[in-house]
DNA sequence: TATTAGCACTCTATATTGGAGAGTGCTAAT
DNA sequence: ATTAGCACTCTCCAATATAGAGTGCTAATA
């Protein structure tokens, strides 16, 4: 952090240049493309200290020079300005929503894909955690015998099903009316608080519910476990694209990992606790073993209880100040959508 | 079709070598790993002849042959036996369900992986297309103001929703009503026959459903083509093992081609009329420009009355008698889980 | 003291060359 | 009809040469 404003200047250029180019910036060039007033030798000079304080490196001794991860997180931290430019932000998100999948899951692989395609990287998404007392209704519908099929339906339009075996056989009509007792606890208590208010009253008179009542409850643990798992991921031949990842191995590497979501998965919920927008360069991420790739990452929102995480995957060498505004624009787009689609309880 | 038996052997012995090589053959080779009882310049001769005919090429010069797309077709038409041992698989489905998604979305990536492991190529799925008639259950939930989410289950557990809105705010009572109405209707006719009806009511008294009921048909249509639009792409990751896409822009356009999901339902649908297992070879797909790709697709049903399709894309040079065998088995397995957990009117 | 010019040196990338090896196609003999 | 033999072709690989880019160092300069 103790560089003079020149080295700043000189490391900025080598950034800006090597993000553009691609290839490793010597010092003719640089003296070439922007004006410091010095010479090339001089360039030399502070080039070989930016290398020494570890900002910058030599692929071999006769190449020019390219940013360490250190180099990229100073670039980030201290050179980039990311116009707060939230007017702008604020005004796109007025006129284009662009997006309009009308089911949620629909809505996240668009997200993802619109992610994808503006930052040129691959897009994800990891899908909004629920808390328990948001259920909006619960509906039972009996298939063919023991087997009833639970529909949960959250207060933001999320519907999830489970299917459970249950004892003994019962009439629809007795599980409608089950299902209009559950919607009408549910608005003042959590699932966990109406099954023991149940267990209470067992010994009184609906012993029948009792064992579905621990089914539904078990199975909404499920289906909450199960939405929190998923991840979407879109548009990742994107990735493809830029030269980092012509090397095959790579580029198998790459797609094994996006097949094991699971890993990405714990990788971005670590970030999820903060709010704004959250760079992550290269050896920085410690579940994600894939050299020479960073994230961009950011939250999204729902009316207020409901968050999930988005974000960016591509080569280290990525145009950081424009895929943060993706990341940025992308996530008070996904908030504004769900928070006005779904909005909770303004008329219940 | 005019091969003696000697030719059919050698074209055999060439292809399954080249199969399990991947490389070239030439002539020495095949005298020294078979024994036809003939030196090696008569099998230069012979497979000079069997160029002529088309089945085999030469990539250069001084190589040994590989199969044409036609070699290839001849081969699956007429060398290979792929033994029925129905036996055998029936066997294997009685002990080792494998998949457990209880979701039918979980199901299908589930199968779509396993197809992939199996073959070591990638595994597609298409969901299975809906017929308009066996809705189970139509339910109606309320949220904020004039929002209402149509929940439809299907006979065989698929549940699917949509959001609509409505001109009037409806209470959600009425909506239960309606909703036992449709659901005591349908048992007996469509959705379009239902609304035929209404249009006949419509004079007499229940105005307000009208809207919801034309709200509801629309959604249900959506509802419909958006299930039928889903294809399941699970281990793509598996295609790149092998050495055919060493080659970056093969594996670019794969991942680009795998991406546009919608080609490949087009491509696969083509084939759900015919039953069995069919191979499409290299070039002879007109929808899907991948040179060196081959596809072994198969079918699914549950029941009788729903069905979809499945498959493998490989490269052209993929162990077909194999690939074939797990298509089949997995059809087989899908079609059994799907037909047992799923199944309709039993005890309706 | 900081900067600059100049030059030797290093390393990469690319093209060239020259076998070695594999395999064919043809011809003449069996 | 089959075979042995041989010339020919093509790829693959390693070795070699060459041009170009860029550095690091030294000595001169302001």
């Amino acid at each position: 952090m103790d560089l003079d404003d020149r080295n700043k200047k000189v490391l900025q250029a080598v950034i800006d240049s090597y993000i553009a180019s691609g290839s490793p910036i010597g010092s003719t060039v640089l003296v070439k493309r922007f004006d410091f007033g010095v010479s090339s030798a001089t360039l030399r000079n502070i080039m070989a200290d930016l290398e020494e304080m570890g900002y910058l490196t030599h692929p071999h001794t006769s190449a020019g020079r390219i940013p360490t991860d250190l180099g990229y997180r100073y670039y980030i931290d201290s050179l980039i300005s990311v116009e707060n430019d939230s007017e702008d932000i604020e005004e796109h998100l007025q006129q284009a929503p662009q997006l309009q999948g009308d089911d949620l899951q629909e809505l996240m692989e668009e997200a993802s894909r619109f992610l994808a395609t503006l930052s040129h990287c691959a897009g994800v998404i990891v899908a909004p955690s629920e808390s328990e007392a948001t259920y909006r209704h619960i509906e039972f519908v009996r298939l063919r015998g023991r087997q009833v099929l639970i529909i949960f339906v959250t207060s933001n339009g999320i519907v999830q099903n489970k299917l459970i075996d249950i004892d003994e056989s019962i009439r629809q009509q007795d599980l409608n009316g089950f299902s209009a007792y559950l919607d009408e606890e549910i608005e003042h208590r959590s699932l966990a608080e109406i099954r023991q208010q149940l267990i209470e009253k067992i010994k009184e008179e609906k012993l029948v519910f009792m064992q579905l009542m621990d089914e539904t409850y078990r199975a909404s643990q499920d289906v909450q476990e199960r939405e929190n798992e998923k991840v979407y991921i879109g548009g990742a031949s994107q990735m493809l694209e830029s030269p980092e990842f012509a090397n095959v191995e790579k580029m198998r590497a790459l797609f094994k990992a996006f097949e094991d979501k699971y890993k990405l998965l714990k990788l971005l919920d670590r970030s999820v606790s903060a709010q704004g927008i959250k760079v992550f360069i290269g050896s920085e991420n410690p579940y994600f073993e894939m050299q020479g790739c960073s994230m961009v990452v950011g939250n999204y929102n729902a009316g207020s209880n409901v968050v999930g995480t988005l974000g960016v995957i591509g080569p280290t060498r990525m145009q950081y100040k424009q895929v943060i505004h993706v990341v940025d624009y992308t996530a008070k787009l996904l908030s504004k959508l769900l928070g006005e689609r779904f909005q909770r309880g303004l008329d219940r």
